[in-house]
DNA sequence: CAATCCGTTCGACGGTCACCGAACCATCCA
DNA sequence: TGGATGGTTCGGTGACCGTCGAACGGATTG
């Protein structure tokens, strides 16, 4: 089985309606019963059948037996990067409905760590550059990432809650970076003045300084 | 259109082997002919401009006319994106069953730079010894770099495509050097005699001279 | 202008695959 | 021990799509 053969296989179980609206309807980590797929799937239950068997084949998909039910889950969050970046490139989604939105989809706090677009392009930044490794449901930091992060002033207080954890976003998609190491990240961009608080808002806005602090030490332009 | 529509069709797209190795050969950032197009593809001129056709319809490619040529591209880094998270899921094989999947990710040519084991450790040694400076999708030769690769006998030939760029490596997962530097590389090593070209792969072989050469030049050992 | 090369369009052929209903197996419940 | 529900397998049908060769338009070259 040659490399474009894997990925051509691959390809060709996302582009089937059907398992497009299986997978997707996964995105959010949730597990799901045969049946309720091919309410989503919109087909019926044989025909549903087919395609999880096919996707769990392929290990597009994870499956756990609970009595007499199948519980179908994601079977890995690379599954879940695919998605997005296919429909990256499928197009400019039918965006924000809502009003104010905007402000909260580029920046905001989630409890005391940054997410929206800002806190997604950390966490892609961080993990680019080797300094941190997000898997499924942890995170930690490297060598390289300590002393970097030492640098920059974000040194997580010591503490029992759990340090550094991938918390998906639900503007992005994506994840950002929570748990003590979120949290200081946060405060060291607020003590630097790169981000400031809005009132009555969970989002934050960028200064001048910050757009030029994160292009210059994260390689981050929202803008862009 | 919904978004699942959308998507489909895109995957769709990728899903055909034919089309999957018209875009690998691009992933690179060339731009190329159809004409060798339809060679990468292995189909003929009238199956592959069909291909082309669609491919640009659905803005995965971008084509430029020059005289009785066309050129075709990427249409955006976000379609390499997808194409190497596809890669990703579609993973290495579990097991290298077969023989030739193990020379393909111990050495193979990526168009015309070195990508596998042997690339990302080239990427490596040269990061290291502080020769080349490897950022997010950029990368520059430093001054001791610039004396190095002299020495060594690879100068990148002037032209107009990118000099340093790194190249994210499916099988390793890390990034490789590619750009005119990479191809630069490449061909120096086929002209010291330490890599062979393998007849219809891309595979390429490291010879006894090679192995004393990385070894000697570039402290990689590949066997360690 | 003639020869040539690049690329596209057209028509026909063949294989693949998604779909459903019905029958079947497994589990749970009364 | 029956009956109900979740899930899979099977056979048949129809549509889609990748493939090629042949013919054609456009651009370059001699």
């Amino acid at each position: 089985m040659s490399d474009i053969t894997r990925m051509t296989s691959v390809a060709a179980l996302l582009g089937d309606p059907a398992r497009a609206n299986i997978l997707t309807a996964l995105l959010d980590g949730r597990a799901l019963t045969a049946k309720e797929l091919a309410f989503a799937a919109h087909v019926s239950p044989s025909t549903t059948s087919g395609h999880l068997a096919r996707l769990t084949d392929a290990d597009l998909l994870a499956v756990e037996k609970q009595g007499r039910h199948r519980y179908f889950r994601l079977a890995s969050p690379l599954v879940g990067q695919m998605l997005e970046a296919v429909m990256a490139v499928a197009g400019p989604a039918p965006k924000p409905v809502w009003r104010g939105g905007e402000a909260l989809r580029t920046a905001r706090t989630c409890y005391d760590h940054l997410a929206g677009r800002l806190g997604v392009a950390l966490a892609d930044s961080l993990t680019r550059f080797g300094h941190v490794a997000l898997s499924g449901d942890g995170g930690e930091v490297t060598e390289t990432g300590r002393s970097f992060l030492c640098d920059f002033g974000a040194e997580p207080a010591p503490g029992k809650r759990v340090f550094c954890r991938p918390c998906l976003d639900w503007s992005e998609r994506r994840p950002h970076i929570a748990g003590r190491l979120g949290a200081a990240l946060a405060t060291r961009c607020l003590d630097l003045g790169w981000i400031q608080r809005q009132r009555d808002s969970r989002a934050v806005t960028i200064t001048p300084a910050g757009s030029r602090g994160f292009a210059e030490t994260f390689g981050i332009d929202l803008n862009g």
